[in-house]
DNA sequence: GTTTTCTGTCCGGTATATCAGACACGCGTT
DNA sequence: AACGCGTGTCTGATATACCGGACAGAAAAC
């Protein structure tokens, strides 16, 4: 139980357009002790995913606090089975075949995710805007479906990214079903400082939950980035919790006709997409 | 090393248009013996990846031949990693969330595949058919990306589904870098009985492999099913050898002139995509 | 009704996977 | 040369993960 606030060589994460990745305080605590292959495997998988980039097995181990000898083997093992491949420079590993095989056979199993995806489908070709399918994922936001806009100079994103709740509108949604309470105890207090220095404060970030609670819908600009017009609107899952959002990432000067347009295209389908028959 | 040849209830695997699926005898050898979580945890994403559809934890340990403790273990500690999440019936599980970003990483971080993906939508758009990118996953053939066709009756095809090499035009291609023997031991005897209950000679399959190395691609109808037309052209590696083929799925009554261009199209970005030099 | 079959959970013993550490090697710096 | 640093491999010891089996309850079969 050693909590080491040591903060060992951050790698430089990719930045992107339209939503930032999360600033992890560094890595999940490191339990220390013998741990379970299983565990480890799991902790190298979700670090990759983190870091989006390859990384050499040493790098792993000391990411995670893990013995070298161990992710060796382990490295080894998940090549053996396509679930990681080789990749950028010598002894690098990053993701391999059998992983998008998983993934796409979880896309086609779960019956929410594709009618999502045609809903996305539908989207981007009625606008040319970017849009996302976004969710929870532990205490940040996530990507999990995109369709990425028309034209030059489009805002783009990636599926995958985590970014702090309070940086966007979908998190104002997916915290819904909180009490203030439980996202006090449940947001990490370095997520309401946002990229640009500033820093939210909480009871405008609870105000904004409950507004878009009664609202159904929730916009925001100015968190991540200054120049993008995030429009987010719920999809409930079967207990009435928001479960995902669809979202829409405008240019920050779309005009308010537009803007009108996007959102009632958004709420119309999400209450499509919707378990609850209460509009 | 019980080797039972008593065959378990086999639960129906899907049937889809094009591609029908790999009969296998059934599941990997038992090995039997106390195994590694780890090799526990990737039989269990490998079985689900076959079978195509949720299972219950005490079905997969049967599949497996693996002690139902342990599966049911490895089960909850993956549904907490929402590697895997419960689905379909009460008490089944596949794939979750976290396998879906996985894959997406796999597909942004691999520059190849990533091309590839752009070449599909190309081929897709400019002909409105079936075109999908194929490769090899231990002894079979595997859909790795595809595009549907447009149109009411349009032929579609799976991410994942694993076919006998010998059904299909890739197979032809994708052992091009092997001497007749190697074919002979590394091809599975059963994989060449056609799902219409014919068998194909070895030695014309042989002959298809020769062919096809020499031309560039390969043609074939009538093997997997009778009413399509398939044409696959080889992306080689740095090594020479061809780790990928893009292939048209066409409807068997195509206009020949329509065919002609479909290759010529395919022929063309294939060699882009291709390492060799040597056009 | 009884019986059988399945599910999900729990428990103790032991085969072994994980771990710490050593080692050889390559590479860049002093 | 000597040194520091990082990589990849190997080994032996031991903490424990995996396994077999038991158990209760539900559901299906008879």
């Amino acid at each position: 139980m050693t909590l080491k606030t040591r903060r060992l060589r951050v790698p430089p994460l990719p930045i992107h357009v339209g939503v930032s990745p999360a600033i992890r305080p560094d890595d999940a605590p490191h339990p220390a002790g013998r741990q379970r292959g299983i565990d480890r495997l799991i902790g190298v998988l979700d670090l990759l995913q983190r870091r989006r980039q390859p990384m050499g097995a040493g790098d792993i181990a000391r990411a995670l606090g893990a013995p070298r000898s161990t992710i060796y083997e382990i490295v080894e093992r998940l090549m053996d089975a396509q679930m990681l491949e080789s990749s950028g420079a010598e002894g690098q590993v990053f993701f391999g075949r059998a992983m998008h095989l998983f993934g796409a056979a979880y896309l086609h199993g779960d019956a929410a995710m594709r009618r999502i995806g045609e809903a996305l489908d539908a989207l981007s070709a009625d606008t040319g805007m970017t849009v996302q399918c976004c969710g929870r994922r532990g205490d940040k936001y996530v990507v999990l479906e995109c369709r990425d806009g028309a034209g030059p100079f489009r805002i783009t994103s990636e599926i995958g990214v985590e970014v702090p709740l309070p940086w966007t509108a979908s998190g104002r949604l997916l915290l819904g079903h909180m009490s203030d309470e439980a996202i006090r105890a449940f947001v990490p207090p370095e997520d309401f400082h946002l990229p640009d220095g500033g820093v939210l404060p909480i009871r405008t970030f609870l105000d904004d939950v409950e507004t878009a609670r009664r609202e159904g819908f929730s916009e925001t600009t100015g968190l991540a980035n200054s120049f993008t017009w995030c429009q987010a609107v719920p999809i409930f899952g079967r207990d009435g919790v928001a479960e995902f959002t669809l979202c829409f990432v405008l240019p920050v000067d779309s005009a308010a006709k537009q803007r009108a347009r996007c959102l009632d295209l958004l709420l119309a389908r999400a209450q499509h997409l919707s378990h609850t028959d209460t509009g």
